[in-house]
RNA sequence: GGGCACUUAGCUCAGUUGGUUAGAGCGCCUCGUUUACACCGAGGAGGUCGUAGGUUCGAAUCCUACAGUGCCCACCA
């Protein structure tokens, strides 16, 4: 027997396990003669400890899955997880130091892998667990791990491919470098912050420079200008000079470059290439010898002098100080503002250094795609111009062609333990590794392997393909590949979505998906940001204790719009609660009443008009992918249409109401890809005969247009318009709930009037008349303009005029019969006065009307 | 500096191709316990749809400008 409220602890692993038990999460086991694949690789969430409310936005993906599964299709989700390099390690390392005061170096590259290891598994076990409880329909059989060993062999293979191809190099480039974590950074693991920092201005020969660093300065022996500026058109692109400078003189050469901004400071500057990014370009164009000054550790390298060994932050007060004592500080400006890059992960201040990488070439024309040879920056704007990806919402077009425009080589070296390591070998006979052999297993014993590892990116950019098999010709990919949809949030469109089209149009010369939907970021109750790293993230599992698994569900997906944020808080999750509550009690009521047969009445027809109009839009909705708009519309119709109104009238004895499970069946389905518990519990209570007895396999309702009856729901809302007028005219004029109100009965067929008799416990006295009395007593009388543009001015007036006596008519009639006293004193005059009033208004209204229509024609 | 989005009820937000009276949830007020549901029902108050122009018979919706908010990208020595 159901419970009078619906409570999900009761049933929700309960449910979990039948689904799981059924085998249907697995492709190969659904039911039927599927042969339309659909197929979705879960984003794999970070292997860093618990999941947050963000990844619960992983719920739009069940919700595709378990629509296409009932539309009949062969459907997979992929799950796993991520190793996140990075990420992980550091976030190990800083417990291993809380814990222990220990560092990576104190135990070694072995023990500290060893302990990683450990904390994913454990990471990956809790995640999992929290992906259950979700009611995600993951195919757990194929669960995969950027570290598992195929994906490891499938990394390799495609880093050796890349490397024979020319597309993988290594090379002296600037990257940004992490003191603190002793790593260089991908360009977008950096942000800035605004900075207060003291400018200096130095004499440097007949010049003046400034600069925000001036430890940086002391290799400054290139003194560089905008050629088109007048102010220095006595130097010229290569003279030599002597100038005075930190420690003694040095032999300074001019370089005119458009680089250089001659608005900024005094249009001049000196160039350090080794750790500037905008320098080293200046120095790559010219030629130019390029110095290291600091160390990696951020430490003066002997060209400084009596510095050297110093640390940048420490020395930098006692250069100026140097520079003060031989004349050459002209000024200071204390309140210079400028943005510092620092490193996503751990805070450091990025220090730019060059450095020998391995580098993914974008520029380098050596794909093959459509019958040309181009680049990977070309193929990967290709897709994306030409439709074979389709953005959602399309304004992030213009984002990522952007970006991708923009993208410079790929710096995929980081210098860490955990993750990919390159598979790359250096002859002990050569010291300066600079010509490595990139395989597998080791060339020899006189071989070591480089320490790198790979970026994390470059791992997971080829997680649609890696999962299922790659390098193998898998079946799998066969049939999967590419997938349909990638769902994920856009603020990894560039960390990922992107790379995946880079390395996946490269390596299987096809695209990695069809669509990428991007949901924006679910932002907690003061609007702030909930990330992996700021550790300010809410526990799904607590919310979905408290209030459900459905509840949490649908508060995310219902009122969300492609690519912008949710807002989710407590006080909507317990309205879905609600929600989920009153489908339970519908349900319910529906169960216990026995199903009663015979001819449907108006009112079935009309609910199922509703409802094939539901479906309709619902899947109208579903191809838009304006899965919030499929919810709103759902929620709309069980509480305000089936519940307030149907349900409603099946309790008069007179209105047979025969479609009542035939309608919850229906909703059920529909429901069901957004609150699956509910649904699947309320099914089996309510004896729905289902394929395997579960809903979650049966077939998604087919919308029968010739069952929506426009006409039929004009006049329910009509209906439901007079039954509300008379509500309220009983309640404004205190009629006893138990005494008979009379009405005119208006064009209205014996079945519509018998069922406003009812449900406003009215009684009807037939008359002629242009609408309701009920209508007009309650002042709702309004005048519709026919759209049809056809319209009879005289006649219209004509009609007008009738009406005009006819509501007088009326309203003596009404009073008579209501006998009431106030009535009769009050609402006369008024009613009167307002039929006269929208009396004048509808003349100018057709005035004006035939005004335009004569203008028209 | 470049780009993108947002601005609708007290709060959080829907409103896709312009079209009857701009919606929902929460909150607030009134009434109500008729056995599906108080995790409820009936009703109500509350909106110059950021501002100013324009297009149109008709604009929250399209165009222009402006203001405010948020985000992304770039970054100057």
């Amino acid at each position: 027997m159901m419970d009078k409220a619906y409570n999900p602890a009761q049933h929700e692993d309960e449910i979990s396990g039948l689904w799981e038990a059924s085998g249907f999460y697995t492709p190969e086991n659904l039911p039927g003669d599927r042969t339309e694949p659909f197929s979705i690789v879960l984003p794999p969430p970070n292997a860093t400890g618990t999941l947050h409310l963000g990844h619960a936005m992983y719920v739009l993906q069940d919700v595709m899955i378990r629509h296409a599964r009932m539309q009949g299709k062969k459907t997979l989700w992929l799950p796993g997880t991520d190793h996140a390099a990075i990420a992980t390690q550091s976030k190990v390392e800083s417990m291993m130091y809380a814990a222990e005061g220990k560092t990576r170096h104190d135990v070694g590259r072995e023990e500290l892998l060893r302990r990683i290891d450990a904390f994913v598994e454990e990471s990956k076990s809790t995640i999992n667990n929290q992906l259950r409880k979700m009611g995600f329909s993951l195919d757990w059989t194929r669960e995969r791990f950027t570290l598992d060993p195929g994906l490891v062999h499938a990394v390799q293979t495609m880093f050796i491919q890349m490397a024979n191809d020319g597309l993988v190099y290594r090379g002296d480039r600037v990257v940004n470098w992490d003191p603190k974590l002793h790593t260089t950074v991908a360009d977008d693991e950096m942000e800035y912050k605004e900075e207060k920092a003291p400018f200096y201005y130095f004499q440097y020969g007949p010049f003046v420079i400034g600069t925000v660093r001036p430890e940086t300065k002391f290799g400054d022996k290139y003194v560089v200008m905008h050629p088109d500026d007048e102010r220095y058109a006595a130097y010229r692109h290569g003279d030599t000079l002597e100038v005075e400078w930190i420690n003694g003189p040095i032999t300074a050469t001019i370089i005119k470059d458009e680089a250089v901004d001659p608005a900024f400071g005094s249009g001049v500057m000196t160039i350090t290439p080794w750790h500037t990014p905008t320098d080293f370009e200046i120095a790559q164009r010219h030629g130019l010898d390029k110095e290291q000054i600091i160390d990696l550790d951020g430490n003066l390298l002997p060209v400084a002098g009596e510095f050297a060994g110093t640390h940048i932050e420490e020395a930098r007060p006692k250069i100026v100080e140097k520079l003060k004592a031989k004349g050459l500080l002209v000024k200071i400006d204390e309140e210079y503002l400028h943005s510092i890059a620092v490193s996503y992960r751990g805070g450091g201040k990025i220090e730019p250094q060059i450095m020998k990488q391995w580098f993914v070439a974008v520029d380098k024309p050596v794909v093959a795609w459509k019958g040309k040879t181009q680049t990977l920056k070309e193929v990967a704007l290709d897709v994306v111009r030409e439709g074979d990806i389709q953005i959602v919402p399309d304004r992030f077009n213009k984002t990522y062609e952007h970006w991708m425009e923009n993208l410079h080589d790929w710096c995929i070296s980081r210098q860490l333990w955990y993750g990919h390591r390159i598979p790359a070998w250096y002859h002990s006979g050569d010291a300066a590794r600079e010509k490595p052999v990139v395989q597998i297993d080791s060339p020899g014993a006189d071989y070591t392997q480089d320490e790198d590892v790979l970026d994390t990116w470059f791992s997971s950019g080829m997680w649609t393909f890696s999962t299922l098999g790659w390098p193998q010709k898998s079946k799998d990919l066969n049939t999967f590949h590419p997938t349909d949809v990638l769902e994920t949030g856009y603020d990894i469109l560039f960390f990922w979505v992107a790379r995946m089209i880079l390395m996946t149009t490269y390596g299987m010369g096809e695209i990695p998906f069809r669509k990428v939907y991007l949901h924006g970021l679910v932002r907690d109750k003061f609007g702030q940001k909930m990330s992996k790293s700021k550790g300010n993230g809410i526990d799904p599992l607590e919310m979905t204790a408290k209030y459900g698994t459905d509840a949490v569900r649908m508060s995310l997906v219902t009122g969300t719009t492609p690519g912008n944020d949710v807002r989710l808080y407590e006080e909507k999750i317990a309205n879905f609660r609600n929600f989920v509550n009153k489908l339970w009690n519908v349900s319910r009521f529906v169960v216990m009443n026995e199903a009663s047969a015979g001819e449907p009445s108006r009112a079935d027809r009309w609910i199922l008009s509703r409802l094939h109009a539901l479906i309709r839009d619902v899947d109208r909705a579903y191809a838009d992918d304006q899965y919030g708009q499929a919810c709103d519309r759902l929620y709309g119709f069980v509480w305000h249409e089936f519940a307030d109104w149907y349900i409603e009238m099946s309790k008069l004895k007179t209105v047979p109401s025969i479609k009542q499970r035939e309608v919850l069946g229906t909703v059920l389905k529909l429901l069901h890809p957004v609150i699956p518990f509910v649904t699947e519990v309320v099914a089996k209570e309510a004896g729905m005969v289902m394929p395997h007895g579960m809903l979650m396999v049966d077939e998604w309702p087919h919308a029968d247009e010739s069952m929506i009856d426009p006409a039929l729901d004009k006049r329910f809302d009509a209906i439901q318009q007079i039954v509300t007028d008379v509500r309220n005219l009983r309640r404004e004029y205190r009629i006893a709930p138990g005494r008979k109100l009379e009405v005119l009965a208006v064009d209205m067929p014996e079945e519509d009037t018998a069922l406003i008799a009812h449900l406003a416990r009215v009684h009807f006295v037939p008359e002629k008349s242009y609408t309701t009395a009920a209508h007009l007593v309650s002042g709702e009388q309004k005048f519709i303009i026919p759209l049809d543009g056809v319209i009879d001015v005289e006649k219209e007036k004509q009609r007008l005029a009738t009406q005009m006596v006819e509501v007088e008519k009326h309203i003596a009639s009404i009073a008579d019969k209501l006998n009431n006293e106030k009535f009769m004193q009050n609402a006369r005059a008024d009613i009167v006065d307002q039929t006269r009033d929208l009396h004048a208004q509808r003349e100018t209204e057709l005035q004006q009307l035939k005004k335009s229509l004569e203008a028209l024609s």
